[in-house]
DNA sequence: TGACTATTATAAATTATTTTTATAATAACT
DNA sequence: AGTTATTATAAAAATAATTTATAATAGTCA
């Protein structure tokens, strides 16, 4: 069997007209009749059938059942070659989420310099969800993510490195800056500032109001870990934010938490099941591991 | 691209030469010789190497990835011929474990037989983990599975019907005999007769007695419920199974858990997440869940 | 109604691809 | 050196896919 064929059928899925088909293909039409002819003796099934009544092209639900199983197939063609030319070619593509990259990735970008590792190095950019997707379609051979549960997925390997917990800050002039630990329910009328692009953040704060039953008043929200300190510091609210983000301040301050089953920022060092790595992304992994394992 | 090469190519991975893989396809030599090359041309690596020193063949990295989606596609297209035969020939192949096939199917046959839905419908039966697989791969359609925790795959499809706690069976002349409900804790020394058949059970199991940090003496393991009742009323053990696979005897003695956090044998309906539903096989779901549902 | 349009199907010719046949090349083994 | 096992190459044959040209079907509109 021949894949242009499922490409031509899962496109014809898609428009639903056999001649568009042909001219998106820059082939002839009676191509694409060929096509589907192939394809419903192959399977022994009508795949589609002409609705003259009104006109359109209706779908079997064999044809529904290919068109699944043809994506699957062109996606997994598509990552191979992707596969292919990074290991050829020698790329490596990191996937980094900005939290992850700021405090953890500068450690290792020294060890990776001194091996000279970096040059061949790309990295990518995006929120963890963003990034796991990437991974999985090949866009990034090895990623860094976050999580508040350990990662698992029948397509992916995660591996640990790290565990933080979640920690209230507030400003030091707040009432509750005198205290080291407190409950996460007692912040229940409190105004918060939250971090917008960390969707793990986001995850773990809605798990603990809804479990204290609680609608928090959010104020606002920002992309940069600064900007949400000095609104704590000017104690336009407080905030809730692992350590790695902490930078020491004198006008805020942390408070862990005293809740029992605390969400935790999870941080995983993650490949894809099927991935071959070339030798560079191998030294790579072993540099992440070496660098960010004996923390 | 044809699938054909990469069956050649799947199958030279195998076997490491490339007459044996011609004369297996009853083509000739050079077909195989011509296939690899078309692969190299298309993904431009090479993908095996000949080496002439230890005289065999061996496979690039490019070659062992292209390995792995090789075998992907090819399942991929093996399970959409299953999955259509399945359905231009109505076929239902439902999936069921011995321990549910006899606590919930009978209550769901009296009804799929009053629908005449009984003689389309094929049964397959086997423990949840092979059963698990069967699905995947489209020896069957649907499933009613077993499981300690939620079933959770990106293949699959998982709908909870039924959660029962796991329970301890005494003989009536047992010490514990007299208690309605025990710590899992105070089982320990106890001989322990099991059911053999059950991955769920012994899992539940083994979670316990790992947590309550206790070596388990089974005495004995048997595939038959019946079997394991007769040997607890015996005295011979006591047994740790769920109500379901309970007869109600009045020579052995129900004992509740009291422990926090205790496993649960849980009833899921599953289906593939890539599969198109026969109407038969849609109606066979509507009868699972209006029967199973609301228990 | 009949000309016109949009769409898919069919058949023969053409082109492209795959497989076979025949044979060469390479290197290990005796 | 001859033999064997293995893969590669090239030309011929066989298959398969695509195009060209045209038919068929049904809807649209004057």
């Amino acid at each position: 069997m021949n894949t242009k064929d499922l490409a031509y059928f899962n496109q014809l899925i898609q428009v639903k007209n056999f001649s568009k088909v042909a001219q998106e293909f820059g082939v002839t039409q009676p191509t694409i009749t060929m096509a589907i002819k192939r394809l419903e003796a192959e399977f022994q099934t009508k795949l589609v059938l002409r609705d003259r009544i009104h006109n359109e092209l209706v779908v079997t639900p064999s044809g529904e059942q290919l068109a699944i199983h043809a994506q699957n197939i062109l996606r997994e063609l598509a990552l191979t070659q992707q596969e292919i030319t990074h290991l050829t070619q020698d790329r490596t593509v990191l996937g980094l989420p900005p939290i992850i990259e700021n405090y953890y990735f500068p450690r290792v970008a020294a060890h990776l310099q001194a091996q000279g590792m970096l040059a061949n190095l790309q990295t990518l950019e995006g929120g963890s969800v963003w990034l796991r997707n990437a991974l999985r379609d090949g866009r990034a051979d090895l990623a860094l993510l976050g999580s508040t549960a350990p990662l698992s997925y029948k397509t992916l390997v995660a591996e640990e490195f790290d565990r933080q917990p979640f920690n209230v800050f507030v400003a030091a002039t707040h009432p509750l800056a005198k205290r080291k630990r407190i409950y996460f329910s007692e912040l229940k009328g409190e105004k918060f500032v939250l971090f917008n692009s960390s969707f793990v953040h986001n995850t773990a704060f809605n798990t603990l109001t809804r479990r204290n039953h609680f609608r928090p008043e959010v104020v606002f929200r920002a992309n940069d870990t600064h900007v949400i300190m000095n609104l704590v510091a000017a104690n336009v609210g407080v905030t809730f934010l692992t350590d790695i983000v902490d930078q020491h301040r004198q006008d805020v301050v942390r408070l862990e938490l005293l809740d029992d089953e605390q969400p935790e920022f999870i941080s995983s060092i993650v490949t894809r099941t099927s991935h071959v790595l070339t030798p560079t992304q191998k030294q790579v992994l072993a540099v992440l591991r070496a660098t960010l394992g004996d923390d």
